[in-house]
DNA sequence: ACCTGAACACCGTTCAAGT
DNA sequence: ACCTGAACACCGTTCAAGT
């Protein structure tokens, strides 16, 4: 007679993901998943193949999450007011989680990387963003120069990484009005004589 | 009568180093630091406290060797020239060496952050710069922004982060050649109006 | 078909005992 | 004064045995 399952792979993930919130990546250890779905860590493996799987599912939760958040922050109108939004928003989500922040782009056992749609989900309100300061055919380098400045500044937040004096909140202001500054003047789609060289 | 050293804390944290760059800071163990320093592994804590701080004490050397790399590189005379030859240098080092430079900016145990002068001293090659190209009152907020954009762009890709197509060189190019224009704009040295809003 | 206890190889760390 | 083996509490993971 076949037993039935007193747990699930959401209910694993939804788990993992609290612990990971609560206690950080060394917490999530097997034993406290197990403890939490109310069954013993060996059957965990009926539902993912190991804890690097477990990680990574948790991780594209992390990323599903921090999609919406960016989906619903960018209504300004004023696409650089949207930008600015967007960056406030990734802030929030990290000073308000940082172990869930800290996972992403970590670089996770190469094998393979994370859900591509979930991905491209949490992308989407960037582009569109960045699509509409600096026009089509730059939205993708616009939109992966933001990100790569918000992730590392907030990872360099959380990092204790700023040690020389002034105020962090400064350099983040500072940050991302220059951004929005610059990539809406080199938009394609308000000139065509590209201050490039 | 007492047993001389077999090891150091030098040797210690050289051969830590040496590990973390092939095997990865999983690979970084106490019982493979101990074999690389021809001890057994309770006798490495006659030198370090802990796994933790011998982490930290690699993560203070591979900063001091990203700062020395990024003062040999900014000697093109130009400032505009000298941001891109300081990204490109530290985009070779992250290639070169992904656990090394995983390593920067770790979240690490919040106790102890890290030895604010090998900071300082690596964070100088990137401030001189920013201050010949923002002049002296935004030196260190457009030293962050460099420094924020450049450690997540080389973190999101060495995750396999960029997955929506396009060239990852091309947002590299695009991303430096973007800051360095913007930053030099934004100069307190050549104007005294200053566009932000 | 899923769950379990027992077992295995590995961690980091402590400590009494050696020299 | 430093090194060692033995021990402890913990990992992730496997597997035969239960239902």
């Amino acid at each position: 007679m076949p037993t039935p399952a007193h747990t699930s792979i959401a209910e694993i993930v939804a788990a993992g993901r609290a612990i990971l919130a609560t206690e950080g990546l060394d917490g999530l250890t097997m034993n406290r998943v197990a403890e939490a779905t109310g069954v013993r860590a060996p059957s965990l493996y009926k539902h993912v193949s190991n804890r690097a799987q477990l990680v990574r599912l948790v991780a594209t939760a992390v990323i599903a999450e921090v999609g919406s958040e960016l989906d619903r922050a960018a209504t300004t109108g004023d696409p650089a007011g949207d930008l600015r939004a967007l960056a406030s928003a990734m802030r929030e989500f990290a000073q308000r989680d940082p172990h869930g922040f800290g996972l992403l782009f970590q670089p996770l056992p190469a094998e393979s990387s994370l859900d591509p749609a979930v991905y491209a989900a949490a992308a989407a309100p960037v582009l569109r963003v960045t699509g509409e300061l600096a026009g089509p055919d730059r939205a993708l380098v616009a939109a992966r120069t933001v990100t790569a400045w918000a992730s590392g500044f907030l990872r360099m937040e959380l990092a204790g990484g700023f040690q020389l004096g002034e105020r962090v909140a400064d350099a983040f202001d500072y940050g991302i009005a220059l951004l929005a500054d610059a990539i809406g003047a080199h938009s394609d789609r308000t000139e065509h004589t590209t201050p490039t060289r």
